[in-house]
DNA sequence: ACCCTCGGTGTAACCGGTTACATGACGCCC
DNA sequence: GGGCGTCATGTAACCGGTTACACCGAGGGT
């Protein structure tokens, strides 16, 4: 049994092609008859349209390309599930493609949505902004989270990384705490860079003594970061993870160091996953599906009409907890 | 500048569409020359192949359609994580729908997949297996993860609710405990009725007196789910969540009740979420990512030959943490 | 010199839908 | 009865690729 096409529809309900396609698409200019033999063959036959088809021919797709890094598991489900709410809410699907690796490998992925998809979301916070260019597909609507982008030609939306780093520093500064350690992203990210320049800026400002280590975003960098310092005797009264992750980790090695937290030291973190909320970790809230969610509606609004392109700045808010708290 | 075509790239070359196609895809038949002049034509052209175009002539996408309820965050980051990761290594994309709400809305997310995808990867634990049969697209390979299934014609992937609910049974029997709460999940969900049933039975096999709550797993419904149990003075000394979610709310609520964790009621949930973990929750593992990713393979090997329906059962694995652990 | 093979290329049909335009039937009005 | 508008329908081109098949020229064997 073949997969029966509208060919084969309209031969059993002996009419054109066209009087079936108008009846399935529910144009006004069919008469009752026919409707209704088309929905007797289309029952009889088990016909189901075939999409691929249909978006050739109406060079519309319905569905939105997202592609992002190799993302640590909160950040990546808030992050959909954000854009997924809002694209369904408009009939999208959504696209997705991960590219984990080399440049070469995001040029292609990118390449790959051309003719799948009606607008492309990219979060690439480790390309540059010559790959996006060389990459992007010319035409097909597109916005970027978090992503170099010299030009600023096209619609993009940032996290103000900035803001909330320098949050931490005030917050650290308020709380009395001298010698801080910042455990940075790796070098390249962009939101890594732009949270760790900032925040050596604000400390410097605050009069704060800061020492920089390089992490990963995992939670087993955050963890050895500690341990290593511990290990080379350095004291220090405040640590600021890039991400939750890393704070995560470096809770639980400053305990096992028989530090106390908040006393001894005060721990802060970036993103305000869940779990963060559950061990009462003091962290930067980015609301996550919202900036998901946003991206969306700006692609969408770029779709239909030619929308303003301009960056968005989406500022986040020190949400404080235990980990900061004086007692 | 319309989108440059084949067609335009062929003239530009002065060649034939026919002979670009065969330049592009790496065909041996192709002159050195004219290679050179399509990768040269294309260059200046910005060309990009349009792969909805490409699709409908090969009847090959290279996407798989996925196919979820709306997930509880945790769970669904990690087994799209795990298809995603299994799909790039084979070059598929994945296309991602959630069905949120009726089964109308369902049957229509899977027949907008036919055309698109390559293959279907569906998780609808709410869905009866009427709506499944007359919703799924014949002729498209398919795998059904967790869903009601009364054909068994074809190929599914399981979960041992079963298994991983007595094994909560006797851990909590060995504990000596004997007055057990059972917080379920949402009635007609297969997860949630399967736990349950398998949980209740083995607490009758071992003597133990088990009362079923019902809750919806979120957090919440397992907080509300103890404070009521509290409040009408229900004593135990036990409890089961159909899900952590519902586990972690209770956690709370039993802390805020003054009951002491695990010294007065020990504590188990159900998909080992890494917040389990950090919380010390005991619990049923279930390797989320690897479901997924299994789901992936079988359903690969599917649309290659044909091969062979059946079910596969995933058994999980009882990790037990500080939520029961005897001091 | 002839035939055959073979490698490179082009023409046009095809994938499964949509839709501009043509057609033909019908009713209405003068 | 002729002209006209309206409505349902059909024919065929088109979306942007792939590919079966035809074609052509060059080289080799006898």
């Amino acid at each position: 049994m073949a997969e029966a096409t509208i060919r084969d529809v309209a031969r059993k309900a002996e009419l054109s092609v066209a009087t079936v396609s108008r009846a399935l698409n529910g144009f006004d200019n069919v008469s009752e008859e026919a409707r209704e033999r088309v929905t007797q063959a289309v029952r009889e036959l088990g016909y189901v349209p075939h999409a691929g088809a249909r978006s050739l021919s109406l060079a519309r797709t319905n569905a939105i390309g997202v592609v992002l890094p190799d993302l640590h598991g909160e950040f990546f489900s808030e992050i959909v599930r954000g854009m997924d709410r809002e694209a369904s809410r408009h009939g999208y699907l959504l696209l997705l493609s991960n590219l984990h690796g080399s440049s070469d490998q995001a040029a292609l992925a990118l390449k790959t949505m051309h003719g799948r998809v009606d607008g492309l979301i990219v979060m690439a916070p480790h390309l540059s902004a010559e790959d996006l260019s060389t990459g992007l597909p010319p035409g097909l609507p597109s916005i970027l989270i978090n992503t170099r982008d010299g030009s600023g030609s096209r619609p993009a939306i940032h996290l103000d990384n900035a803001a909330g780093a320098r949050a931490v520093a005030d917050h650290f500064a308020a709380l009395g705490r001298r010698r801080i350690v910042h455990v940075a992203g790796p070098e390249g990210n962009i939101d890594a860079d732009e949270r760790s320049a900032a925040f050596s800026e604000a400390c410097a400002n605050q009069g704060l003594d800061c020492e920089i280590v390089r992490g990963d975003f995992e939670e087993g960098s955050g963890q050895r970061a500690v341990e290593q310092l511990v290990e080379r005797g350095h004291r220090f009264d405040g640590l600021f993870a890039a991400n939750d992750n890393m704070a995560i980790g470096a809770l639980q090695a400053l305990r096992s160091a028989g530090l106390d937290v908040p006393r001894d030291v005060v721990v802060a973190g970036f993103d305000d996953i869940p779990l963060a909320r559950h061990l009462g970790l003091t962290t930067v809230r980015v609301r996550i599906a919202e900036l998901g969610e946003r991206a969306l509606v700006r692609l969408l609004a770029s779709i239909g009409r030619e929308d303003c392109p301009g960056d968005e700045l989406h500022p986040p808010e020190l949400v404080v907890r235990s980990t900061t708290k004086k007692n």
